[in-house]
DNA sequence: GATGAATGAGCTTTCATTCAT
DNA sequence: AATGAATGAAAGCTCATTCAT
């Protein structure tokens, strides 16, 4: 009964924590290929990662991929959502209640830095993969939506002087961007000051102050 | 007589303009291959541009591409060496005469972002090398040496504000590559007016004003 | 329940003839490869054998030869020590109960020959592997062991009067290898009777007698 | 004129030496084409001895081996004359004056050892032809007429005991070339002793005493 | 759900041969 | 006689995918 009571407790966190964060729940395998290709297109890159390879690191049999995912195209298409949406995730449960502009101006930046710094294979496969024919709806970085948002959200409010919405895309996205390859690439890493005095630099030529 | 010193004189002309620019000399069917080479890549990808499609692209023999590449990874890597030192020659051909160091802040990004438009596929199989295990230097973009060392410059003679390189190579470089990509991947053209004004808020970010 | 007696003896005869014979069990579609092969080395070679021709002459695919095996080179090899165990396990067979040296000497002699002139495509594969590249041991012949130590056997025990081994496998083995030969390119048969007159010569010619 | 007279009689040597050994003279090129052969056929095998290999070993051109050979066969077929027709003259250069048949049998023998011995790559070239494909004529062995005519010789003038000659060719070709390859393969040198025992147990085995 | 032997189209690369110079 | 760039058929091999168990 007092075992019951904890199962039930424990399952309901569960669901609650999955909702709270809007988290789909993927089976052990599929999680286990999408490291294991994770791992290997950052290694070999796209051609490089054969479906035997694959079979091998991720430690299942070429009939279990097939379960999962349709073809390789198919499994690439959703390996890519699936590291999107961890990437979201991990944003936004950073912005919680932050409230003005400057703030969250910088702290996105700062956070997604941080993430490709940490999880350099993502940042490879993002970037193999938005080069790659697989990005068929040519999307030129990997926050189609969101970070645009932000930032004509920013124009539209007056909070960064008027301009196309492109134009501080290409600015704050190429920064970020950059700025992590040259940490993951050339091993060299931009410390705290730096990248506060980076992001003050795009502030202050974005800005509306 | 005259017409010898004329030949002779010519002569010289083409042996000093080809040692002034720095530019070596390649066999037409070498060209050929680097040609097909872009433009499949730019469609298919590396994985999609295979040796048969090649040779049908650049008309020339199987055997053709082996007797001036010893495999597909050796041609992808002189491929880039190829387009690298082209884009160079072209963006130092447009610097001729210039010597204030804002003008030439302004005209290089103009000028990368103007031949990456033009050519979107040369920015398209860059991106693509930079990213792929081909890329062995591991440079985290395609201008490892000129550009680095131009804002180094910036810095050092207090044209920018004191900062590492780096921060300015990332906002830079960054910004010229992605509004290039917003440009060629999503075909939303930034006018003269508005490449302007970008330049302007990375320079008024940037410069020691 | 008498039926389960039937299978479980059937069960543990067929283990011990396997271990008693020493013979390994290959996958059907492996023999199938290695028959193919040899048919297409004894006719085009071992540069005629190709993979394409295997493929159609074994009625298997490449992907299949290539799960068995991990290159032609392999294969070949593997190949040799299918053959010569085989061989190895035939002569053995045609030993039992013998117990003379002398009639050993001859009879060994003769199987051997017999096998040969029986199949002479196994003979012809070994003669193109033991002088190829793919004969890395360096193995002058087919049965350096086995056939060695016989003939060491009969030095140290006095059958044969005292010289080196090698003398006596020069002339053993020589001798029932060109006879082979000449049987099979030469279409000419040493009938029983040669056959016994030859090996006469040669125990002639070794025996302490 | 003295000098003329040197020259005269120098010339008027050569050509004799060559009318006596029956040695036709082949141009400079072809002779490195097949020196080069034989080193790559020794160490890479037919099918490893490509002519873009052969050009580099031989240092010709591709243009000049098909100027003297037709085809690769056709190489291949006269650079097995070439070595045959070098080995016959060395082995018949040795019996110079010699009377009985019973030295001529030891001195055959140990000629054509020493010449393998001193020759390996020779001898691998010979064994890899004889059981090639290129092998058209079926032959068993390296000397089809002039070991055969020698011991049929020895059975017609009853210096052998009676018996076909092939018996005699299996026993006596079979261990000169045997023993030449476990020297060459195992790197087991029979010093003269032994090869006088070896010879003394064919003679033994085969002679009419 | 999970396995892995089997498939065969298509890949990269080799190599004997040709021919303009 | 000699060269070597060019050829393209065919070689060895890979790899996404299927399917009986």
């Amino acid at each position: 009964m007092a075992q019951t009571l904890v199962l039930s407790f424990a399952f309901r966190m569960n669901v609650r924590s999955r909702v709270m964060k809007n988290i789909k729940e993927f089976p052990e395998k599929e999680i286990a290929i999408y490291e294991g290709a994770l791992e290997l297109v950052a290694k070999y890159g796209f051609h490089g990662t054969s479906m035997s390879l694959l079979t091998k690191e991720a430690n299942v049999s070429t009939g279990t991929v097939y379960h999962y995912f349709s073809s390789k195209d198919d499994l690439m298409k959703k390996m890519y959502c699936y590291y999107r949406s961890k990437v979201e995730a991990h944003v936004s449960s950073q912005l919680d209640g932050e409230k003005e502009y400057k703030q969250r101006f910088y702290s996105r930046w700062k956070t997604l830095y941080l993430y490709y710094t940490q999880n350099p294979r993502v940042l490879q496969f993002f970037e193999q993969f938005i080069n790659s024919p697989y990005n068929q709806e040519r999307s030129p970085h990997h926050f189609t939506g969101a970070y645009f948002t932000f930032l004509k959200e920013g124009v539209d409010n007056n909070y960064l002087k008027p301009a196309k919405p492109e134009i501080y895309v290409a600015m704050y996205m190429g920064s970020v961007i950059m700025a992590s390859k040259i940490n993951v690439f050339g091993s060299i890493l931009l410390d705290e000051e730096d990248r506060e005095l980076l992001i003050n630099k795009l502030w202050y030529g974005m800005a509306d102050i």
